[in-house]
DNA sequence: GCCACTGTTAGCAT
DNA sequence: CATGCTAACAGTGG
């Protein structure tokens, strides 16, 4: 579900309406979710909420005193309010009930990919799960852009995304920035001439800027901490738009297997140039 | 029922 | 090291 527009919508919520909330006590029904010691947990009572940061697809809350929250959503999940004594559905993995409120934040994960680390220090950006993300992309100087290319190898669609190289970009959005900089997602990453470079980064700065004014974008799952839908889906141009025409020139978008990935691309816009021979299979559908 | 597909990435292979 | 494929899970739709 959650690329880096979902979830800097998510943390915007929940730092409006969650930031100076004191922790009355945090349920953990799936164990799996909590990457360590669940005793850890307890240190969370009686503390405030001080502040909500996102970093690439990770959310992380602040409690004071160093004591962190970093939340990954993974595929599917998401917070909700909930009213007290609400019962809570199958799928629900974490309850954090506040003192002197009636509703409770409720994280729920269908697929149970998700993760929760509890970290006690005052650099949680220091830690095993954020130090190996790349810059964040709507921080970067766009100067040094460039340099990340070079000498990459792969394809560009996949490096995209790897979080090493830009933290937060995902499937939908990697199309849609690729789209967007009219460049096939098998282009070799270092082939890409200065003009090319320069549209690439642009369109990750317009794509990624467009879906966060959106509220991100909604497929299947996603939903913000109050329910609401996205609504940067109805701006996608290929994603998940096989056989539609191409908003620029009309021509059918097609569908491509890349890394395991849907890769959706429009075939006359997006000219193979500096491509490596496709390893993809070819999708009947 | 079976198969393909889904917004992620850790872990393993090359 | 860099790059590529797949499994982990649960649900949906053809």
């Amino acid at each position: 579900m959650p690329e880096l527009p979902e979830v800097e919508t998510i943390a915007a919520s929940l730092r409006r309406k969650a930031v100076g909330l004191e922790i009355a006590g945090i349920e953990l029904y799936f164990p799996g979710l909590l990457r360590g010691d669940a005793a850890q947990l307890e240190k969370y009572r009686g503390k405030k909420i001080t502040g909500v940061l996102r970093r690439g697809k990770m959310l992380l809350i602040a409690c004071g005193e160093g004591l962190h929250l970093l939340f990954h959503l993974k595929m599917t999940g998401g917070f909700h309010w909930a009213r007290k004594g609400t019962p809570r559905d199958a799928h629900t993995r974490l309850r954090i009930a506040f003192k002197n409120l009636d509703r409770d934040l409720l994280f729920r994960d269908v697929r149970k990919f998700g993760f929760l680390r509890c970290l006690e220090t005052a650099f949680p950006l220091a830690g095993a799960e954020l130090r190996p993300l790349g810059p964040e992309p709507l921080e970067l100087d766009g100067r040094d852009f460039p340099s990340l290319l070079a000498g990459r190898k792969g394809r560009l669609k996949s490096l995209l995304l790897d979080q090493r190289f830009l933290a937060g970009i995902g499937n939908i959005y990697a199309d849609e920035i690729l789209f967007e900089a009219r460049l096939h997602p098998l282009t070799v990453p270092s082939s890409l001439k200065v003009k090319e470079t320069a549209r690439l980064w642009a369109a990750v700065q317009n794509v990624l800027k467009k879906a966060i004014a959106a509220g991100g974008s909604s497929i299947r799952d996603y939903k913000d901490t109050d329910g609401m839908d996205g609504l940067f889906q109805n701006e996608h141009r290929v994603y998940g738009r096989k056989g539609r025409p191409c908003p620029r020139c009309g021509a059918k978008v097609r569908r491509l297997v890349i890394g395991g990935r849907s890769s959706f691309f429009c075939p006359r816009c997006q000219r193979p140039r500096g491509r490596r021979p496709s390893k993809g299979t070819s999708p009947s559908n």
